[in-house]
DNA sequence: CTGAAAGCGCTAACAG
DNA sequence: CTGTTAGCGCTTTCAG
């Protein structure tokens, strides 16, 4: 039994017919080695726990795509588990991945608190991908190491400039999760509408929620009542809504209105108009998620933090005839 | 260590005292079982694998997060693997389930062979949802347990008649992946147009390619010059896709033509038309399809195939005035 | 009711 | 180079 296992993982010091009797013998039983045996002796499993809030979401299922990846190119399996943004979920979530014992985990969006996450973990890796706790609010808060982070205050101002640049001058912003990016990117809205164009300008914020029936239309007409020219959107999801209820009040995009939003999902390009947004690589986060669970699992240490850039993607939602300045930088066509 | 064991797994022959001093001792120590060494005792890991052909799909990612939710409210955690469609990958992430030991397993838009996926998987279970096999075309040959189904073929019918009562007369069907649901689809068509309407009624098929650039335009372009004026789509992506290709061309959806989809993913009813499908319960298969996996483990045998209804949900995309009859059953406004 | 002992399938240290 | 032995963390007899 030792030379088998000696075989099967490729130990140089088994001789070579040895090793061909084995491999035929293995092939022959359909004998696959049982995991959970080998991580009792070797401590690891093998495993990585991912927590997304929301499986539903596309940006997230990218993020899933690109994380599997890299994952099983390293012969990684992966747990998934669905946090839908609630932290008694998620935190269940997390202790089924410690019984499990997944050598490392990642979580996207978590709403815990970093430092309650490293400790339940402890002593495997988190990796925190867009924390959300509110705390975050800024992102100046995120821990120095294993924290991944779209740049979203230079995707928001990116907009906000292009935005004046088309000629809007009302702008608004459609969120209000509380969550920490979605303050961030409010933040970074008002500070670029400041920076530009002095104390005049105001941002004006609506509630959106999120799958409530009929909350679309009510965001569309407060926005419309308001006169509002330019409205930035938490994301894509919410802004494909909105303007399919601008549309339903005839409001026209981008003529009368602007609509931005965030993420780049892939139906973005496909809508009608199609969607002005700032885009997050999303399956590449996803790979490189992974890879930094992986590196602090090679290293014995987390990597350091890092941010992203993201990169801002004028279509139709936002492309009105220019009436003084081109758009700003790092635009695709 | 054996009484700890009993207290944890609420054995009724412990002492209420000692089982409080044990609960005690447990938190204080932050103590979370190992489930690898339990697994290797009892014969079982608590884990479900799914494998979905692409985490990017709307459609997977709804039917992932009913499937998890099933799942962790039975307290099993669940692995998911990517397979891409291929087979080769497919297997890789059946062999890795096995090395996990994953108690059963759930392959959705599967393109391996049923028998030769259960062979490899015995003795646990493993059940079948929208079996993509390209001998499955039809659908009769899924095996006699352990698959679900979308009842494709009705939702086709009820889509051709709907198009029909439009007034629509010169059909089209994009697709042509060559899966058993893409065939299942455009024979269904055939079926329901000769049965409708005589042989003088012809399909028209058209390959579809997704992702390959340029191609959607292509096939507005090929389905705008022979004059169509309703094209049945192999899914939402595609016929979200196309809708934005027909605007490019200046063609008016559903005026000139009109468009069909299959799926209802999210954005279906945020599209410009929105988009008329027919519509699967994603995130019940998900749900149900757990629960299969469930039943098969308590009961120690497979539970029967099953064939879920799906509804046909009228929106823009093909709600021209109508010439002669209302529009058929089953429909939202 | 509780402790001691065996053993789940494997890897690693140790002899030979 | 290969077999023997111990032991990973747990559950389940088996005694007491």
């Amino acid at each position: 039994v030792a030379t088998v296992s000696r075989a099967l993982l490729n130990y140089p010091q088994v001789n070579a017919s040895t090793r061909a009797r084995v491999v035929r013998a293995v092939r022959t039983l359909g004998y696959i080695p049982n995991r959970a045996a080998q991580s009792l002796v070797v401590r690891a499993t093998q495993t990585l726990g991912l927590l997304i809030p929301d499986a539903t979401d596309p940006m997230h299922g990218q993020f899933v795509a690109g994380f599997e990846e890299e994952a099983a190119a390293h012969d990684y399996t992966v747990f998934v588990g669905n946090g839908r943004k609630r932290a008694d979920r998620e935190r269940r979530a997390l202790e089924l991945f410690v019984m499990q014992r997944a050598d490392g985990v990642t979580l996207i969006g978590s709403v815990l608190r970093q430092r309650e996450v490293r400790a339940l973990l402890r002593p495997s890796p988190a990796i925190f991908v867009n924390g959300e706790h509110p705390g975050l609010a800024g992102y100046r808060t995120d821990l120095a190491t294993g924290c991944l982070r779209a740049d979203d205050a230079a995707g928001v101002t990116a907009a906000v400039e292009h935005l004046l640049a088309m000629g809007c001058r009302r702008f608004a912003y459609a969120g209000g999760l509380g969550t920490a990016s979605d303050i961030t990117r409010r933040q970074a809205a008002i500070h670029a509408l400041r920076r530009a164009a002095g104390r005049l300008r105001r941002l004006r914020t609506y509630a959106a929620m999120p799958g409530a029936p009929g909350s679309d239309a009510e965001l569309a007409a407060a926005i419309a009542a308001d006169g509002m020219d330019a409205v930035l959107c938490y994301d894509d999801k919410l802004a494909v809504s909105l303007l399919a209820a601008l549309r339903a009040r005839r409001l026209s995009v981008p003529d009368q209105i602007a609509v931005v939003g965030f993420d780049d999902i892939p139906f973005a390009k496909l809508s009608n108009p199609s969607l002005t947004t700032v885009a997050q690589p999303s399956v590449e986060m996803g790979r490189r998620a992974a890879a930094m669970v992986l590196e602090a699992l090679r290293m014995g240490r987390l990597p350091a933090s890092a941010r992203l850039p993201v990169s801002l993607v004028i279509r139709g939602s936002s492309a009105r005839s220019i009436p003084h300045a081109p758009a700003p930088s790092r635009a695709r066509p």
